[in-house]
DNA sequence: TTAATTCTATACTAATTGATCCAGAATTCA
DNA sequence: TGAATTCTGGATCAATTAGTATAGAATTAA
């Protein structure tokens, strides 16, 4: 919020949204300045340093701001004011429907933009294993609320569950890459979610 | 098979081997020559271009090499002598093994080594989505057997279980990777087979 | 008007990228 | 032995990588 001096002649807001269709589409490594900086306006090297400081630091941002907005679909297994099992179906059909909008890069940015990097970037890499680590918390503290309130027994295995709910999560994104359609991974929630009401004893008949 | 000439002074196979890992631990684009070249051997430019022409005919050839040898787990799915039940849980459980095994990187190779790329490198993504593809289509064949035979109902919805059982697989490998043990995995393929149960019309009793 | 401040254009850096060239070394075959 | 063949070491290539230095332009505050 500079008080002087001479105004940035490009909008830092949408230079950061070009940047994260970059690095979501191309991934933290593969995606250069050169593509960033035409991205963002075709502004100069000088100006990007000086808005951004480093590529690193843009990276940061963009991460941020894709929790801050795509990533809130995830905020559904956070919600504990429905059940567990609303809550996890809705974030998971929430994920598959916003990682197969053709608005923006296929599959999720946290993790497709650095599951491999090279040596010296693996502290980015690291850093999205972290961000997933948030969202198998939430995951665990859902599953955990709903062994706690019965609707789950409590012979749960807490776990597995949430191994399987997170690696269902997490596959959507290559999913959506190799364009398998929203559809196809809506149904297959609603499989994933009979699991549910098997370990719940409720008496399942379809077929 | 050279019949005369200097023999080489590495070993071929090592060195593609070496390659393998390189690729699979940290990506096509982020694996640079230099690093290739140091880990089969310190082997020159020169030599490496002579028995590999480029690093992508190497990287090509990695991909044959691990399709014969690491991605040998998924053959499960075309089992067509055992129960298309499975066929599926071994295929599923002989992955979560071998890409939570010790031994070299995490997860799976056709997965992690370029789900993003840059525009210029974009037909190796495409090269490892068909590979995925086939893993798919022997899923669905492996679904479709089962429906045929009378192991699921007629009514399957053979789309939503491919992509259920797809969409976990590819899963696996973000778990891998970021270090979900073997066990968790394990326990939670044991809950997602619950749903073939469910749809075959079996009385689940769990909990 | 002037000083302080902040941004931009241009040129540039050192290091690295994948890849090539060439001279010489090591082998087989005749 | 000598010719043909194949590999290796070392120098080199142009292009690209992330990032910087500098000078001047554009703004605000006094």
């Amino acid at each position: 919020m500079p008080r002087t001096g001479r105004p940035r002649a490009f909008n830092r807001d949408e230079a950061v949204a070009a940047a994260m269709h970059l690095f979501w589409e191309h991934g933290f490594e593969s995606t250069s300045l050169a593509q960033l900086r035409a991205a963002m306006g075709n502004i100069s090297a000088a100006s990007f340093y000086a808005a951004f400081e480093s590529k690193e630091a843009l990276f940061h941002e963009v991460v941020d701001q894709y929790i801050s907005s795509y990533g809130q679909v995830s905020e559904s297994f956070r919600d504990a004011s429905i059940p567990s099992k609303e809550a996890i179906e809705q974030g998971l059909r929430r994920s598959a429907r916003m990682q197969t909008e053709k608005s923006h890069p296929l599959g999720c940015l946290l993790v497709l933009s650095a599951v491999t990097c090279s040596p010296e970037q693996n502290h980015i890499r690291l850093m999205l294993t972290k961000e997933r680590e948030r969202v198998r918390s939430w995951l665990n503290d859902c599953i955990e609320r709903a062994v706690a309130n019965g609707e789950l027994p409590d012979s749960t295995d807490i776990t597995a569950m949430v191994a399987l709910f997170e690696t269902f999560l997490q596959g959507i994104s290559t999913q959506a890459r190799d364009n398998v359609p929203y559809e196809a991974i809506d149904a297959a929630i609603t499989q994933l979610m009979s699991v549910w009401d098997v370990l719940s004893g409720k008496t399942v008949d379809q077929g």
